[in-house]
DNA sequence: TATGAATGAGAATTCATTCAT
DNA sequence: GATGAATGAATTCTCATTCAT
């Protein structure tokens, strides 16, 4: 692996234990066992490195959900997307521990958060969409909107409600399961009877993810 | 208005303006006009300062948000409720966007935060509780708690995530009046057509509001 | 008590607790439950708080250790001697710690020093010669001022040098009869056959206050 | 020189100068022409400055005292050894004036001293011990502790005691040559016939050697 | 006499960043 | 590519001292 890949993931996991704030260069370099000038050849400074955390969470982000749009979705696709979407949060966790702050600092970075958000918020919608005319979900054409940000604001803040709720407790797995637990419960007052076994499936199957954790 | 007090307003504001990182004890102490030994008179040290923000949210907490638990919740209960709720979030919002990290730092706030939250949850349980035993929620007992959770969450996020949508947008109480609005949209697919009506009223209520602002 | 003699009390309590640096004229305000600013109207600075606690120790000095010139001198002159001076280097016993850095910030103080050290030289100068010309003690007289400077070097050193040597251990009155044992240990292989017994008497002594304090 | 020695030399100089208190971090880097970060990228914080100070002085004294244990000690070897004695408490005077405060902070530092004390003494009542078994010594050997505890305090007291009672002066060779002769002076009356010869000696040597640095 | 708020210089220390090699 | 010494502005905090009341 190159130096400069080295110093984004030694980056991201020191991140991620720690918190952004703080990590300094010197911590970074010093766990790589590099000199910090080497890390500042590879990077302008540490902004330009929490930068192309952000491309590769991005990048990971355009691999794991391709437009679904055009087909009908199951609750395979559910399940699928909603590993992938807290698997993510789990890999970039510290940034979510710390966006206002991040992001205010960086209007470039902000732009290119926004663009992603939009992304997810398409395909949520789109998700949601194929949902209720598969008549899985009874509910109205404009309140699905609110749905997705919904579903978009509790996926986002979760762990960072998590970290506030538990006082020093490590988030495990286990813990972002539940965080797919609760917004399947969100979900699940607004189905059909159809669309309820199915969650009540995806339910059992986290929750059998969550004991094997344990 | 005592000195004391004069360094809470000044460092609560300049949190809320530029984020609590990025305001050093000599900024507020500059933004004052008074020494930085004076400042350190009145408090040990920053996280006192911080402290003692959050006493005083917590007491404006604790002044607003009376039990309510004997008797029937009306929607007008639930609108001085909202209303509440997000002035406090708006008083405080920085605490909102930085608080994995402060609490961190700080187990005794994480203490008190955490019973502050309990209290929170305590509310709003009962006021659903109310609702559904009024018949204006159609919702099965065991949801009750995770849309407590949902509520809870939104409402905590909501201003951190309008930092994170809108570059570098002020947040208003229009913000907050749409979050409510939000909110309300979270309850609304789950009323009975009793509670649907108040849910709507609410609602005009609150975008008349946010036509007043603008 | 006046306020004034309160503070030197207090300052000079809380200076041999913990020593003179690392305790500031608020901890001796607070200490008494005054105001710093009525400290500052009693003293002009932390300086003479210092100043005035030597003076009350010059005084002590004075009155314990009238002038035994003409008269032969007797062991029992002799403990009650070493009993003043070791117990007076306990009360101020901050002071022998930090000697040289006290002195040098303070000229006047080095004046004052300088002539209480020469009448305690003038002192142990008398008793030797009187012990020597009572023919106790065996040694020349040209050796009589190096022996006057190691007693008085010995004991003026011998807190300072226990509190290096034990390290957290409290000064105690034991420690200080050690001290005096020692100066007698040292003036022991001078003595006549007489002298002998007369030292070796009040080293039982010592022992004897030592077993009692333990 | 490296970076890292000259702040060690520039240290120790600037604290026996003026007293390690008096002298701040940015002293030492203003002396040395160097940016106060880059002192604290050799040393992480004051104490570890004069924690390595105290290791260059182990070392030196580690250097000069060999153990002499086996062989017979010639009058030659206490005049080697008392140089050496000297010089070093010389070397570092700043340290004998704050011994108590220095050691109290820093736990670590007391037991690298004690080890360091334990050794001296140990040479010394070696050495005391083979002068009497060579005859040059009349005391006896319940006595000898004693000697060598007064020796010890008497030395590592006197560039302290010096500073106290001449008031601004710097202290000389002359003035540690004085020490030198001041300890011959406690063993002096001690001494054999044979033994006195030796002491006499060794004093003149030491009294050409003050009339030299005049 | 006494209060207690206020001062301000300065202490130790941190850290992103630069630069000669 | 890489080193590691060096920078310097900034940060938190301390403390002897002053001063209006």
């Amino acid at each position: 692996m190159k130096t400069r890949d080295k110093i984004i993931l030694a980056a991201l996991e020191l991140f991620n234990e720690s918190g952004e704030p703080n990590i300094t260069t010197n911590h970074i370099a010093a766990h790589l066992g590099i000199s910090p000038g080497n890390l500042y050849y590879h990077f302008r400074n540490k902004e330009e490195i929490i930068h192309s955390i952000f491309d590769q969470y991005a990048h990971d982000l355009s691999i794991h959900f391709q437009p679904l749009e055009h087909q009908q979705i199951t609750a395979d696709d559910l399940l699928v997307y909603l590993d992938s979407v807290f698997m993510l949060m789990w890999r970039y966790r510290f940034f979510y521990a710390n966006l206002p702050d991040i992001l205010q600092r960086d209007p470039e970075l902000q732009q290119k958060y926004l663009a992603a958000q939009e992304g997810l918020h398409k395909d949520i919608m789109a998700m949601m969409a194929s949902f209720r005319s598969g008549g899985l979900l009874d509910i109205e054409e404009e309140e699905l909107e609110n749905l997705a940000t919904t579903l978009k604001l509790v996926a986002s803040s979760w762990i960072s409600y998590q970290t506030t709720q538990a006082p020093g407790a490590k988030i495990t797995k286990a813990v972002l399961y539940q965080g797919v637990l609760h917004i399947l419960g969100i979900v699940r007052p607004l189905t059909t009877a159809e669309g309820k076994a199915q969650v009540l499936q995806l339910k059992a199957h986290y929750r059998a993810q969550i004991e094997k954790e344990a």
